[in-house]
DNA sequence: AATGAATGAGGGTTCATTCAT
DNA sequence: GATGAATGAACCCTCATTCAT
């Protein structure tokens, strides 16, 4: 009937779609079956998608990802891109807890977890080139210490409302750029950012 | 084989001890029949001094607590406290992940986490004003910030190895030495603190 | 093995029929790995028909009633209707101790009990008010007594093999009929009832 | 000290006591723990006393049998003895459902349940004689009936209130006078008995 | 004789995954 | 390709019983 290729994209968003859902509000171990059943699916489908657990977790980190890199595609080329990008993060990572536990279970050195790293470092690293160009940040700053501000910028997580963890995310943000030598506007970064 | 009445101290000593092992190799969720074998004891004595898999945790938060606190204990009065403090407890918290990953699965005002902030803060907080009068140390720096720098402090643990995780916390200390506006030696605080 | 998509009453038939032999067989306690055993499933199968050990017995029990109310239709409109029913619901009790054991043990006014009552009395006494209008019965007879009846004749379980409690339930039979004033033929009734 | 083989009697009065009352609360399964714990006693000291489950349950129903007999002793030689005694047992065991139940899940063989058998029937057997001598019941009444009859009066059990057991127990007890062929007084046996 | 901590077998239940339709 | 019933491994926990003090 329909385009099948059509199809199976859309399946898939509607998969991913559900588990972020179910994983926000149930956590990490959040039964496959609430997934499924919140999809509105069989229970094989999922398993036709996403093998097991761990190929669902690398799809929605994937996502992220692309939707990281699309946010630092609209900064190229702003002295003050790394600060906007680093509180754009942090919103999206706040949000997104389960992922983050997820992902920090499983070995540094785990294929997924160097992808992501990669992948984050060849879009923030960019920025922080251009900021130590204009002075706007500490020289010194290496790629390790940008995983380490990426992965610090999940630890804000533990908010109880969606919106406490907003505001964590913001003020974890300005720590971090304080801890980059970088400008923090008195009384923190405007929310509008 | 070992006396079935001895001191009960001793014995709760030995499950903590099983259990730090079993979660270290093992993560969050290892069976809670991998540290009653290590202990070397019957499965339901685990659950006569710990009811369930929260109530260990617990202890074992409760003890890191206490070796943080007396850690503290021998710097009192010294105005690089802080920066030592926050050294010390990054590696704690590396050789601690389960223990992190736990709770911070949890909501932020479960009771035990409460607990954990309240005690974190009346050890640390004397410090950082300290720190501050010395002008060692941005003057903003405020409770809730110090509760990130905790939590920040626990995003290091995705490190391969131990001795990795190690390096990994004492760059992440630093990192936090900058967030707080305090000085870092060049080349990073020395390994030896 | 067997086709998984089978007839899903047919699936049931099966667990049930397990479960009669299985808590015949080992008591009230039996484990429901047994059953599962003896039906030659999966352990979840049972769990997906039958969440727990209530809903294993009520089902148990609505198969018995509705045989009772199978047998009942046969003799409709027989002034001796009530004593071929109160033989026949003897024999069919005294096969099922373990069934009598759990819902004995459940709270007289348990949802399950009162379906039981309630459905019992509703095949039970209209025979009731047709042996009073013969006269074949005491006409003081009311729905308690009815029920109370009905438990009694659970009281003869205890017999030690098969062929010993068809005899007892036919003497308890015999002893209710007493009881409610009717006519029992010399040396009771002949067992080819 | 104390008399040590009155210390041992009392003991093992209060742990029957205490066993009476939780076994009532929570049925037949109750843990042992409870018992123990109302009893005020240490673990071991319950098993010093009755090494296992059905020893506790045969001394509570020795216990009974020996109030049975008492209550028998002053009625001897009274021609109602026998419609005294049946209310009185049914109001006894209309309290003790646990006690019931435990020895209806035995075999009817069982030692224990043997002797309960007899020692019920030498209670009993006199009054029924007495009974029939005197034509208040049918003479054809013979042991095995009056066996049935005893099991029977533990059928009333399930009523949910302490009252509502006992009311029950004297409408089956009329009924199992009138199983008897004797007479009941119209309106049922007082209550007064 | 009395204690209560330790034991370990076994119960119920959940859930990731497979497979016949 | 989609379905959902079946599977069975594994987990948590309870409790009757033992045993060193």
């Amino acid at each position: 009937m329909t385009n099948p290729r059509a199809d199976t994209a859309l399946r898939r968003r509607q998969i991913l779609d559900a588990a972020d859902e179910v994983f926000s509000e149930h956590g990490v171990n959040a039964p496959l079956e609430l997934v499924v059943e919140r999809a509105g699916l069989g229970r094989a489908t999922l398993y036709r998608n996403f093998p097991d657990r761990a190929a669902l977790m690398t799809a929605l980190l994937e996502r992220g990802l692309d939707a990281f890199a699309h946010a630092a595609l609209d900064l190229a080329g702003r002295d003050d891109g790394l600060a906007v990008l680093l509180h754009d993060a942090a919103e999206h990572i706040a949000l997104s807890a389960p992922l983050v536990d997820f992902w920090r279970a499983m070995e540094r050195s785990h294929p997924v977890n160097e992808m992501a790293d990669r992948r984050a470092l060849s879009i923030l690293m960019p920025f922080v080139r251009r900021a130590v160009d204009a002075g706007l940040c500490r020289p010194d700053v290496d790629e390790e210490q940008m995983l380490l501000v990426m992965d610090m910028l999940g630890s804000c997580l533990r908010g109880n409302d969606e919106a406490e963890r907003k505001r964590l995310a913001h003020r974890s943000a300005d720590l971090l750029m304080h801890a980059l030598g970088m400008q923090v506007p008195e009384g923190g970064t405007p929310p509008c950012v």
